[in-house]
DNA sequence: ACATAATGTGTAAACGTTTACACACGGAAG
DNA sequence: CTTCCGTGTGTAAACGTTTACACATTATGT
């Protein structure tokens, strides 16, 4: 090695560059292969400068001389050098990973806001870490424990509205900087990004209002999370303020979000209209695309068509584009949630006391003209 | 902390954990909360041990008193504490970490994918760093960067076909191994998750065939990439074993997966059949649920019913089931998909040199009836 | 009784960065 | 001709683990 040091002393930095794939970096053989990882110290070696200056040429700061900076710059770029950030995160306490602690849900919805949190972490040099866990399963506890043991700078939890407050206490206890997203829990020192579903819904049932429906049906979700409690509201809401009664008959909750319980929502409104001799409804809203789903496969079965027949708004836009026909839904700016929790998120990350902060995001009707002018 | 140490020693644990909750690890103060975190040092201390003794409890490895280890299990216990797998990646040159690489893709597919690798991975000790792509970014150059610089262990790339492939070997030339899963590039050292897409698409005709349909139209996607032609061949395959002569005119290839595209395919090849004066097809096979969906689409305004008019398989099964009607379709098996790609990962993560190995999944119908008999 | 093995514990050197500090050189200001 | 500041560079001590090694102590076999 120190042959092959003062060789690149002497400018041969060439050759050096060789002996060193050959000899410095060998870490390993794979199928005969030659593996080469490079070091700063081997960087520094080949430039035959100390580590500190290369560090100062990698972080752009400190003073490099002119002639120093683009012999290093050259052999980073030759040796396509890439920092080893567990290294770096050890010495600086920081991780640059971001925790993304999700539910798994067979809805486009999460996967848009877990892209958009991805894409915007990136942006701002974190990576994400995610941790996708399953209703009722209680895989949170230890995926808390592997957040912290990974030192991840900041958690964003996404619709986890049934998460253990202790399992997010902590974590804030840990230091970390916490989220919630779209379902929030309010807990002390935790931000929130929460969407306006009771103004969603009251859009949604304002426009079959304004249409001239009367009779308008809801389907919905049995929860005690009051995302469904405010779609719920704004459906009421909309309607009183119109001066129209509300039926019960109308209302149907289902247990969980799937196609085969939005289709016997409406089922069920459609018997319990006949027992009642009431009118079937005009007009469907349902809290959640997937329910809508099953509205239309009821339409189908009975030959009704939309929105000659029936006429519906969904609710978060993931597949009524899809749909046959398309219809029109209450879309979440998916792209907002996960771009600004990420924000949030950076900001206590960056100066950690903070007022504790709420946004709210509005949804907006993706009108696909399926609610009939009366 | 001399004073506490000797506390400890004594055996006043107890009173020694609130003087350490006060006085050693209050790191930062947030919102008035003190908030701690705790090192192998500290437990050491509590227990009047070495942080060699505490490392061994918690690794269960080398020889420990049980006097030791119940004390130490006992204050491991109420602190929570959770090793930094920072410092100890550092340490053993092992992050635990894997790469996935994906495509965001408006499919649930993908996200089954990533659900399953999430969570076998998880149950292997290992976290997963996602990295999301957009088809042709040129994102791709600076992720494989930043996967080389988290040390990660192993990197899947799911469905990137289309990735340079000398980024890959940057990666493999790093020692990091590969597996690549659904749609693959054949490279040196890089393991391979295939679908049987002939089959699948065979698979899906051979009904139709068999349930008498002649006339069969084909829907699928204008690309360089293997599955896509060994669908379509598949296709062919099915019909020429049966002696049907191939239609052009009943074969259409979009440019994108997406359900404006199908409805245009079906559309297209509508137009065509009255143009060449041929019947329209009497059966569909879409080689995405997506693109089916356009066929729905159209059928619902020609008001086509199915499968009384038309008969449709589609492919993924991603979409079907939530479709009015719910209509058949080739499922992938995900599950099998995300977790035979762990399982591969890991053989090469834990002992390095292997035979290039080579996946095949199958595809199964899932049969909603939707293929008449004729 | 003595060698040897099994058990239990602590010390200290890594791992690859970052960064405070020290030092050296030149030029400008007094 | 000092003194001081702006540049440029290297040294070495962290960061929190893991683990080889050394050293005790006790048990076992002869």
């Amino acid at each position: 090695m120190n042959k092959s040091y003062s060789l690149a002393e002497s400018g041969c930095i060439d050759f050096f560059l060789i002996v060193c794939y050959l000899y410095v970096n060998v870490n390993t053989l794979i199928g005969g292969w030659i593996v080469a990882t490079y070091k700063m110290k081997d960087i520094a070696q080949m430039a035959g400068v100390s580590i500190a200056t290369v560090s100062r040429v990698i972080h752009q700061n400190g003073y490099v001389s002119v002639e120093n900076r683009e012999k290093i710059e050259k052999i980073l770029e030759e040796t396509g050098f890439v920092p080893n950030r567990i290294a770096s995160g050890l010495k600086k306490s920081k991780s640059r990973l971001i925790g993304h602690m999700t539910l798994f849900n067979q809805n486009m919805l999460y996967e848009k806001i877990s892209e958009a949190i991805n894409r915007e972490a990136s942006e701002n040099g974190y990576h994400v870490l995610t941790m996708t866990s399953h209703r009722g399963s209680g895989e949170e506890k230890n995926q808390v424990d592997q957040l912290i043991g990974q030192q991840v700078d900041g958690v964003i939890i996404t619709s986890n509205g049934s998460i253990d407050p202790g399992l997010v206490s902590k974590m804030t206890g840990a230091g970390i900087p916490i989220v919630m997203v779209e379902r929030c829990l309010k807990l002390k020192g935790v931000d929130r990004i929460l969407v306006d579903d009771r103004q969603g819904a009251y859009g949604a049932v304002k426009h079959m209002i304004d249409q001239g429906h009367r009779k308008i049906g809801f389907i919905g979700i049995q929860s005690q999370h009051e995302v469904e409690r405010l779609r719920l509201l704004g459906y009421k809401c909309a309607l009183e303020e119109a001066g129209v009664t509300i039926q019960d008959t109308y209302i149907s909750y289902s247990q969980t979000y799937n196609v085969g319980q939005g289709k016997a929502g409406i089922e069920d409104i459609y018997n319990r209209c006949s027992e009642d001799g009431l009118n079937f409804p005009t007009a469907f809203f349902a809290t959640s695309d997937v329910l809508a789903a099953g509205i239309l496969q009821f339409c189908y079965e009975k030959q009704l068509r939309i929105p000659e027949d029936i006429s519906i708004i969904g609710y978060d836009d993931t597949l009524s584009l899809m749909m046959a026909p398309p219809i029109s839904s209450m879309a979440l700016p998916e792209e907002e949630i996960g771009v600004q929790g990420v924000r949030l998120l950076k900001r206590r990350m960056e100066n950690k006391v903070l007022e504790v902060e709420e946004v709210v995001v509005e949804p907006y009707l993706v009108d696909r003209q399926t609610v009939k002018k009366l």
